[in-house]
DNA sequence: ATGCAATATTTCACTGAGTGCAGATTTTGT
DNA sequence: ACAAAATCTGCACTCAGTGAAATATTGCAT
């Protein structure tokens, strides 16, 4: 069976794991498309190119493009959550210990910093980020399934009336958070896992402005 | 000149405010179109309906409709921003006087409790958009200007150092809480102007769990 | 009422995203 | 080397969305 998985594109160190050739292959062809994407956004913007054109630069026929990224904008920010199920598990285990509080905050750290992006082509994104605003609201907009696995995860842990409520305007204040560490990091070029925690310390003083 | 418009449907109360026969048409033809996504949506799934049935159900050509809304969605949606800058601008005109947190608050109560939804549509909305996730995301997506708009002009207002971060995230965090109400008004049927409260009082609680 | 200008609708032709399918091609295990 | 499984490709197709020109409708001035 075949379907569409988007999941994290990584540029494969060098030693290639001894997994299977046509593993191998996969990757390379994922990356390939991933970095034409980017070239061809940056030069042409966002609307200027097909995805035709972009599959014709990584070297494959537009089908296989779509048998890899179920959306051309996917390919461009090469990153889709395929593990939603995980984060909520995690934040189930994480809450035992921890309690919920803290463990909503780890497991948003945990997510972010676990993004192995190419070194090579993280400026190439970034600018290419910068430059087109759609893509954000495309990138955040994916997470909407995550949210709901993890606002059920967190309802389930917290006791009291209205754990449902509560569990939403936690997630929704963690996602508000990541968001703004987000463009804080793409907007001054630092890590999103510093960015992070200094939006959080932030968030934490009491001189918030909402 | 002719520029998709995307503004709120409005069911027109009996009284014809005595303006144009054209106006009157106009808002007429939007909400057929309005409501005939609505019924197709609700009776085929979003997948299961195309823009021309729409159109024919709502006694347009299919490139009316597109003059009208900009995508499919937002003709589902029936609500849309359309008016960013004035929001912007009444952001900075109550800092004046509220100061920054209070006028974020006050904006954003505003924004939500004008939403002039007609009625009789109101539940037919609701069931579609309880069924339909992806409707979800789409109309938060579409927030994304407004948030750009809104943070620029609290960042000027607000002083100090890393005015431009403060802003982001207090926006950001306005935001989650209006999602949550958004989605507590759904769950439960209420109106989202009391929901919106609800979720207020309970974010300025400290028993919050972020 | 009648004619003219502005505005709205329609038709038509077109681009491009995304999907299903069937047949080639490649990789893997043996 | 051979069969099975995974992958790639070409092809035909549906549908969203856009541009442009022709046509119809409305508003207004006389």
């Amino acid at each position: 069976m075949w379907r569409t998985y988007d999941g994290l594109v990584n540029e494969m160190s060098d030693t290639d794991q001894g997994l299977g050739l046509r593993e191998l292959k996969k990757r390379q062809s994922r990356i390939a498309m991933h970095r034409a994407a980017l070239e061809l956004v940056s030069e042409h913007g966002l609307n200027g190119v097909t995805v035709e054109a972009i599959a014709q630069r990584a070297g494959v026929s537009t089908r296989t493009f779509f048998n890899h990224w179920s959306t051309k904008e996917s390919a461009i920010i090469g990153v889709l959550s395929a593990g939603d199920d995980e984060i909520a598990e995690r934040l189930r285990y994480l809450a035992e210990d921890q309690g919920p509080r803290q463990a909503l905050r780890t497991v948003m750290r945990e997510a972010i910093s676990s993004a192995p992006i190419d070194a090579g082509l993280r400026d190439l994104k970034r600018q290419v980020m910068a430059k087109e605003p759609r893509l954000h609201s495309l990138s955040t907009g994916n997470l909407n399934s995550v949210q709901t696995e993890m606002v059920e995860a967190l309802a389930e842990v917290l006791e009291g009336e209205d754990a449902q409520g509560r569990a939403m305007l936690a997630v929704q204040i963690g996602f508000a958070v990541t968001r703004t560490a987000f463009a804080v990091s793409m907007a001054r070029g630092i890590d999103l896992g510093t960015a992070f925690d200094e939006v959080l310390d932030r968030y934490d003083a009491d001189d918030g402005v909402f």
